[in-house]
Parts: structure tokens; sequence; C-alpha cells
DNA sequence: CTATGGTTTTTGGTATACCGTATATCGAAT
DNA sequence: ATTCGATATACGGTATACCAAAAACCATAG
């Protein structure tokens, strides 16, 4: 341990970059996210320990760690043999994550109202921005990506830590309907409307309004993905 | 697999009691968990894998397996090295639990209103009478194992799995806090007349009233917790 | 051709050995 | 006596071996 006093206080100002050396089975744990999410494996595939190891030229032990990260995380389920396979939520399971993360977020937003900083209002206040400022014809992934990080600042800016963690679990399981339904530009200028009321209520550190309208936002979100997967059934048939 | 269709259905039904075989690793976390709650390893106290492992007479693979899966639930921390100690909260820790927690019976209320079997609502309904029937002097134990399940089983209600799990989870983080605060006997009379309108609010199956009042119950939650620790921490010095 | 029962192969669970790094110990120098 | 540095020890990370159970396969009987 560092026993120099002026030397810690560095350290715990921050000020060194902290070097938190991840083990190899959070990394595994991270490149097979990537994998999942990416849709380089399919939702429903089977992923045996072992062959999957050596794909990565790993041993299974760090393995077996990043799989049961991934079981925790929701993207990765077990036969009731405890055999892996990439998990396949249905419709209905994606309406229960939303309606968890609508709450998740609402809470994040009131709080934000009272303990955040100028700073990270103005940096939310600069993403609502530039979606705003997207047009049309722009990439949907790059709306996509701004969707994503506008949310998860709001939470971030609640400085609650568990807040934060949970939220960012319950995105994960949620990334690929979001993606699906960010491809669809279904109702795009509602986005845009209930974002701009979102950062106005947030601006004006407005608790109530902001978790209000977190909700209202949220519960479309259900809806427009609702709407996507029944678009993405009828064309995958 | 089970090829007989008529079979595979019986199993479906549920008729036969789902051998859900606990691995080691499981069943480790389990009984550290109790450990854990039960302060038999104190808060702060470091547990070396192997020594661990040794105690209860298995190898270090499912001990490692355990106490990730305790990292998790956040009974277990890591130091920077990544030495493994049991979790010790501080009171604005247990604040920001309390926050989520709150935010997420809120929601498992609101739900539960609309989706609730009349079966699920009487279990409740009975769960307040006999806390409400609780004399005076009666065990602490007894009152605070009646709160837990009151809680508990208006999500169970809200038949959001997610939610449900998520919820699991923060009560585990915060049962020796709840723990402490029951024993104190603060306010017992606030607590019970609160649980009467939340009861109240689900029989009469109105989501808005349930939410609030969960909210506010929650929210006075902080305030006795807050005080019991006070008086915890006058006391140990 | 199908259903059944046994055999082989696959696969997850567990124990164990080894490695590198972090920590503890202890002696020497100031 | 305190600090510093070298050495020894402890500990978590990873690889590997072995086992039991599950699943795939296959041959045989009906």
């Amino acid at each position: 341990m560092v026993r120099n006093p002026s030397l810690s206080k560095l350290l715990a100002d921050g000020h060194i970059p902290t070097k938190t050396r991840k083990s190899l089975g959070e990394e595994t744990a991270d490149t097979l996210r990537e994998l999942i999410l990416l849709e380089k494996l399919a939702p429903g595939t089977s992923i045996p320990e072992r062959d999957l190891a050596e794909l990565l030229g790993i041993s299974r032990t760090p393995m077996r760690e990043a799989m049961r990260l991934l079981e925790t995380e929701g993207l990765i389920e077990y036969t009731a043999t405890r055999r892996p396979y990439v998990a396949n939520p249905t419709i209905e399971d994606i309406c229960q994550y939303l309606a968890v993360i609508g709450s998740l977020e609402a809470l994040g937003g009131e709080l934000a109202c009272t303990v955040a900083t100028d700073n990270q209002l103005q940096e939310i206040s600069v993403l609502n921005e530039k979606m705003q400022n997207t047009s049309d014809t722009e990439a949907a992934l790059n709306f996509f990506e701004l969707d994503m990080q506008f949310h998860s600042s709001i939470v971030q800016a609640s400085a609650n830590i568990p807040l934060i963690e949970t939220h960012k679990q319950y995105n994960r399981r949620l990334f690929r309907a979001r993606f699906v339904s960010s491809r669809m530009r279904l109702k795009r200028t509602q986005t845009l409307t209930q974002h701009q009321r979102i950062t106005d209520a947030l601006l004006a550190r407005n608790p109530d309004d902001t978790a209000r309208e977190l909700r209202g936002h949220l519960h479309s979100a259900v809806e427009n993905i609702k709407l996507a997967f029944e678009a993405d059934q009828t064309k995958n048939e």
C-alpha cells in the first residue's frame, strides 16, 4: 500500500489513472458481450464452454467466469441441465425490462435535479441538442448511440452508484431491442419532443416533472419496440 | 430430454417438482450469504479464498464462484488488488440502496394493481393483518420477518420477473440494515399505519395511490435507519 | 420404418497444480 | 528507534486433469 500521505492524497484525488487491471475473465466477458450484442453469436445459440474457450485461446476457468458474469447480466441463460446458450428474450421479456428501466431512469432524473452539477446538466443538454440537430438522413447508428448516451448521462448525474450500476445492466439486456427499434426510425420526432421536455425539466431542476416525463418517454419506448418487433417478425418470415 | 409429449406436459404444468440441482458453488453462496447476514463473518473481514474453502471443505473453484456471486449481490467486495472482504456499507450507501428499492417497490405495487390475482392481494392483506395484530412486546425478529415478507409479496404480485429478481438482490444488501433498524422498534405505529394505507390502495387496485404510499413508506424507512444507525454508533463507542 | 435400450461422446462440475504479483517479515543503515 | 529495501510468504489468476451426468448415436427388435 501507499504509505506516504501526500502520495495517497494524489491517488485519492484521482489525478493518477486508476489502473484497474482486468482479469482475463472480465476481458473475456467484454469480448463475449460484444459478440452477442452484435449478433456474431445469434440469440439461442448453444455455446459450450470448451469450444468458446478454445476459440478465444484461453482455458475454461476464465471462460466460465465470463459466462457467469453474462448470466447475471441476462445475456446468457442456462437450460435445466446447465447448458449455456445466448439469451433470446421474447417481446414480453423486453417489455418487463423496459418497465424496470423506466422506473430506474425516473428515479435517476428525480435525484439528478437536486444533486447534479451544473456541468452535468450542461452535458445532458448538449447531448439533447446534438440529437435535435441530427438530420433525418443521418446514420441510424449515430442517433442510436446519442439516445443511449442521453439516458445514461441522466442516470449518471444522480450520483447514486448502485442505481447507475443496475441501470447499466438493464441497458445491456435491452441493447439489441433498442438497436432494432432505432433502425426503424419510428416516431423520431416524438422521441425528440420528449427528450426536449425531459431536458427542460432537468434544467429547471424540477424533480416531479423530470420523473413524469421520463416515465412517459419510456412508456412510448415500449410501444415503439413492440411495433419494431412486429415489423421485424413479418420481415423474417 | 423428455420426448414423450404427455410427460413433458406434466413437467411444464409444474406437477413434478422441478429439481433444479444446485451446483456446489451456488450452495456455497447460500451458506456464505447466511454467514455474512448473521454476522458470523463480520463486515470488513478479509476472507481469503483458500482459508474459506478449506473451512467449508471444498476446493477453491466453487468457492470462487460463490464469492463472485456474492460480489454481484453486493455482500462481498474486493480491494484494488482483488482481495475479497465482507462488504461494510456506510450509512450513505444504505440510503442509496433504499432510494432504489423504493422505486422498485413502487413500480411493483403499481403493476400489482392491474395484474395481481385476488389470491395474491389476499395474501398481502393477511400479512398486513398479522402485523397489525402483533403486540408491542412481540419478538422483534418476528415483526422483522413479517415486514420483509409484506414488501416482497407486493413485488412478487407484479409478475415482473426481472423486477422481482432485482428487488431480491437489493433486499439482501439491506438485510443487516433493516434488521438493526427493526430491533430499535422505532415508530412502529407509523410503520403500521403506512402498511395499512398501502394495503388499502392495493385492494382498491389503485396504481397511483399504491405507488405513492410505497414511496412515502420507503422514504420514512430511510429516516428510521438513519436514526437506528446513529444510536448504534453511539452505543458502540 | 419406428421405437427402445444400450453404448459412446460430449459437456459442465470440481479438484489441483503452478505462476506471478502483492503483502508481510525482517535485518541493515541512518 | 524509524525507514528503507531485500527476501520470504501468501494469495488470487489461470491451466489442466478427472469425473459424473447428459445427450447423441446406433444397433436391434417389433
